[in-house]
DNA sequence: TGTACATCAGTGAACGCGCGTTCACTGATGTAC
DNA sequence: TGTACATCAGTGAACGCGCGTTCACTGATGTAC
């Protein structure tokens, strides 16, 4: 068709972020290069003018949605967290284990949609997911490191970071797998891995009971 | 070729078993029912004899992967754990946390390694899901329910349960997305939040720094 | 600045392949007499 | 207990389909003069 060098560059991110929308919904399985092609807006066969191949696509996926910008626990969920901010660990907690979250998986936490794939990954991919975890976790022990009233007395403050990151990731992992089938039980999830969490990084904010923070849930995450 | 109704069963159930081996280590969509049925010593035609669809086998293989004698937090890895034992707790951290449960995935925790999955299951298959990671979560509660060391000032045993649980499932997925990649932030991610939790559940055995920990693992896990 | 032409992003049909599924066929099992 | 036959688990070829990938073609872009 003839377009202009600033227009391919263009196109060429429309499809990287079709794709890492759709790759966390789906799965990288899930999604084909036809549909993917098509939801970027062109028809398949532009695909191999911007990729060798899909595992090329993939790897490029992932190192942008996993590190620089997504590196934040949480992508546009909400306005952006100040840059310094007394509770800063627990407006992070307090957005990635919300409804909010929990729903909307296109947009959410590369790191958590795509862990269950990079094992299958290309080497290239596979590397890229585990240093933007690494410099997640990395950003979250500086956090913990300059707030004394974050660390804890027996784990270093990269320990303290794995330790509340996995707890958060697994809860959003689980309370997803379940959001169809049992609503009630993924709501349950969240709150109770978000009370638990909040009380370890010291936040009063949250009351205790389920039945209470589900009655007040909506109004907690405006 | 004429086979009893005995041995009928029998083959059902090698089927069953190793999609559920299969389905843990690539995931559903990334197995075929060709090589499954290969894998359970059959041809692929007579797959139909036992199953209406793929989706009903996921759905079977859900159900018994993900309850019963499978709601043990981890399956077969060392020693079933004793009834009542005062450590049952730490024990199962130990052992769900432990190099070889990461490095075993056809054997490990279905409800971890079918977390992602779920979602993009059948009813069926999700309302069972649902159904073995709430049962899990019963189990849980009532040991720390049993045990008052166990529990915590604000939390329900529950929801106790739950945060615990989120973060040991949450280590494992993190832990095995990376363990080709970086070995190192594998065992890094596996140890500190098996430290984490052990200390939460108040058992003294472990070390708390990822080098003395990783240089004690061997003797640890045996 | 204007003209001639090479480049290359986008198109859409086609490729081989493996998927889930169907089917006609087989022969030992297990029932009816 | 022995014989005759219906059942149905297992076989392996075949089905349509969507996958990742290739290809000949197109025409505006952008360079050479």
């Amino acid at each position: 068709m003839g377009v202009s060098k600033r227009q391919t560059a263009k196109n060429k991110q429309a499809i990287v972020t079709a794709a890492a929308r759709l790759f966390r919904e789906r799965g990288v399985d899930g999604v084909g290069l036809n549909e993917l092609m098509r939801e970027a807006g062109f028809t398949q066969g532009g695909f191999y003018n911007h990729f060798d191949s899909k595992d090329s696509l993939v790897a490029e996926v992932v190192a942008t949605a996993v590190t620089g910008a997504n590196a934040r626990l949480c992508e546009a969920i909400g306005k952006p967290l100040e840059a310094y901010n007394p509770n800063r660990f627990a407006r992070q907690i307090k957005n990635y284990l919300s409804t909010d979250n929990r729903n909307d998986i296109e947009k959410s936490c590369a790191i958590a949609c795509l862990a269950p794939d990079a094992r299958r990954m290309s080497e290239e991919a596979q590397a890229a997911y585990a240093q933007g975890l690494h410099a997640t976790l990395g950003q979250l022990s500086s956090i913990i490191e300059s707030d004394p009233t974050l660390r804890a007395a027996q784990e270093s403050p990269r320990e303290r970071a794995i330790a509340l990151y996995a707890q958060m990731v697994g809860a959003l992992v689980l309370s997803r797998a379940v959001m169809s089938a049992d609503r009630t039980l993924s709501d349950e999830i969240l709150f109770a891995a978000r009370g638990d969490l909040l009380r370890a990084v010291g936040d009063q904010t949250e009351g205790s009971s389920f039945g209470r923070r589900q009655a007040r849930s909506k109004t907690q995450q405006s």
